[in-house]
DNA sequence: TATCAATAGTTGATAAAGTCAACTAATATT
DNA sequence: AATATTAGTTGACTTTATCAACTATTGATA
């Protein structure tokens, strides 16, 4: 007879009044992040997928504009950016109309992956909100929506 | 005449088919992580709140527990303790049953200053929720509830 | 118009948090 | 008794972030 020792093993997101928000945000985060890591299998990018995405669909882009939309610090921006440039994915172009300004512009290779970047997300997308009827969809993304306006004046910790 | 100038700054949280649920969930995450913070003044912790909440409040933590309870790698694990070690909140102990195992104990100090943990994720998660109703704050928690067991498969992204 | 303040971006030093592989020690399996 | 597995540790490394100091450019103002 085999005895099967007895370890605590909990499961990790067990709905009880102590686990905080910010803890399961974080971790649903994660999960569907890996979930796009899954699902955009891809040589040309592995990170900054959002990111890029943003890039590709907004209409000059400057990396303050990447500031403001992602919530991150301007010299990750500097960074993201820097990295995406040598995976030949932008470049940056300096606006005549404010020279301070660097617009980033999206290459052909970017706007080809594109389409895969985004169908990743919807199959993320659509893999976590499974069996969720219309109506709870658009409850739930309202309820998003709801708690973004509330926490608008708290500041964001990135570590 | 004070000519403002025109920048493109939207808004961090525009709801569009666009924006994926694994930046939604971050930023959300990064913004309670945030008002806990603001919340939880105090000296003797700055972060792991919630881990040092799990241990308090377990019996017989061990390090590959809290490894399962929030996904986190056992080395960064180790860290963790070991940080949490040196602020005088917890300390290892050799299980005699399995001497492998190192149970976590947290001290009088941890004891102390759990409620006030729990406040501010009390504090940080009504004003995520403000506004709720009873119901909806039912349906929201089984909303996540649901997200997770669809995506229980997913590896998580650590990055 | 000259001066000063503000803004956009860059850089360097540093920190936090994670990865992976190799390792020890203890326990479980066969 | 030999081998496999498990818990924890360590070292080298990576990613992602911070902050402060810096340049270049533009805006405000006296």
């Amino acid at each position: 007879m085999i005895l099967q020792k007895q370890t605590i093993k909990p499961s990790v997101f067990v709905p009880d009044k102590e686990k905080p928000l910010s803890f399961i945000f974080s971790y649903l985060g994660k999960k569907c992040k890996g979930s796009i890591k899954e699902t955009f299998q891809s040589t040309s990018l592995d990170r900054y997928h959002y990111m890029l995405s943003v890039i590709c669909r907004k209409q000059k882009v400057t990396q303050q504009c990447l500031v403001n939309s992602l919530g991150i610090d301007k010299a990750t921006v500097v960074r993201i950016i820097d990295y995406l440039t040598e995976k030949k994915l932008v470049k940056r172009s300096i606006n005549p109309d404010d020279r301070r300004e660097h617009i980033i512009i999206p290459t052909t290779k970017a706007i080809k992956i594109l389409p895969k970047i985004e169908a990743a997300f919807l199959t993320t997308q659509a893999l976590a909100l499974k069996g969720f009827s219309r109506k709870e969809l658009a409850l739930f993304n309202h309820m998003l929506l709801r708690i973004e306006t509330n926490m608008s004046d708290v500041k964001l910790d990135e570590k």
